[in-house]
DNA sequence: GACAATTAACTGACCGGTTAGTTAGTATCT
DNA sequence: AGATACTAACTAACCGGTCAGTTAATTGTC
């Protein structure tokens, strides 16, 4: 028996990031108010107490949550713009797969889902998590746009209208994933889906 | 005093439905655990215990809530069908927009936020509005994908991957609208955009 | 290397505010 | 007057937050 005793050890730089990672899981599966602090804790393998020890509150846990799971998500999303070669299609492509690992395919997905059901009752997090991610993000479809138009490649488009359009089908898979498509088995491969939808869509913005 | 006694007239019939729309007003707003019933009955007009005449409890009022607002939606979906005039595109596109002014216009278009935030705390919910709407719709779109198919006018498509693509800009600009859109101001024309996803989409399926 | 003395991570019982649900009583209708 | 729509005061349970106490690690002393 190695350690079932050693159940609660002293690991005071593990506790944060295992005690954000629990309650992730819990407030996308139920919703910040339906959670309970005590299983947040347990499932982290601690007690309420020791939750306390590292977050003042409930909410500090959850603004936690967000900043913790998009910091990352900020810092790849930069080194991603400048190095543009090939086509602006292949860029474009490249852009939402990136994206599309990095969010969809990780924990981190249920991040949007819990800002899209807790936005109204965290307004001020909701404009921090839409300037700090939407907005960058429509930037960097942006800049691809008029790359695509300078190069002949697109049709002018609205940008903002085209960004949205772009980023919808994979939006709309993870929130899917994290609700309804979690209690109704049929999921939808994640991979087709995507190299679906995004041919559509460059079909629609060609010349 | 004008009508205080007016407050609390006896209206046996038209209570349970103004429970329900205050009921969705706030569940959609706050999420379910974080609304209380005392507000939902204040917002009605009468107070909680008039509230528990008409509901057995909260989930049921939930329940009523799913219910009551996807029945008319169901029922209008049928007779959409039966009448194909016109091309397949035209069909698609009168589908599109008639579910946006029957579900996005109006308050009704909250029960798929709602669905999508309390999913996984009410999964036979989950699966009864997936069987009841969106099984339903898919089988409405496929049913036109297959006539364009066989107009020629549309590609060879898999009509899963196809309902998807085509409905999710209008679910995200409903979820967009209900949550973050709701927190910055910046909202996008929904017309606009409809128009504009929808003719992007169309251009894709094209042969 | 053993054995305090000290520090600090962690626990769990507890408190108080909040809210789903109840019920005794009041107001309104026929 | 009898029936019933409705109210408001009430209860019980639940949960966020606290804190006195416990236990594991570290340091100091011989």
């Amino acid at each position: 028996m190695e350690s079932p005793s050693r159940a609660h050890r002293r690991r005071k730089e593990a506790r944060p990031a295992e005690l954000i990672a629990a309650a992730l899981k819990l407030f996308v599966e139920h919703g910040f108010a339906a959670t309970r602090l005590d299983d947040v804790a347990s499932a982290a393998g601690v007690t309420k107490g020791t939750l306390y020890l590292y977050f003042d509150s409930k909410e500090t846990l959850f603004r936690a949550v967000i900043e913790q799971n998009i910091l990352p998500l900020i810092a790849r999303a930069e080194d991603s713009v400048a190095h543009h070669d090939g086509t602006a299609a292949e860029l474009l492509r490249g852009l939402l797969l990136d994206w599309w690992s990095l969010v969809g395919e990780t924990e981190a997905g249920g991040v949007l889902k819990l800002m899209v059901t807790e936005a109204r009752n965290f307004p001020d997090v909701a404009v921090y998590y839409n300037e700090a991610v939407v907005e960058r993000a429509k930037r960097l479809v942006s800049q691809v746009l008029d790359l695509g138009i300078a190069r002949g490649e697109f049709r002018r488009v609205d940008h903002e209208m085209a960004f949205h359009a772009i980023f919808s089908p994979a939006m709309m898979l993870i929130i899917w994933r994290y609700s309804i498509g979690a209690c109704c088995g049929q999921n939808i491969d994640p991979a087709h889906f995507m190299d679906f939808s995004f041919d559509l869509t460059l079909n629609g913005l060609k010349t």
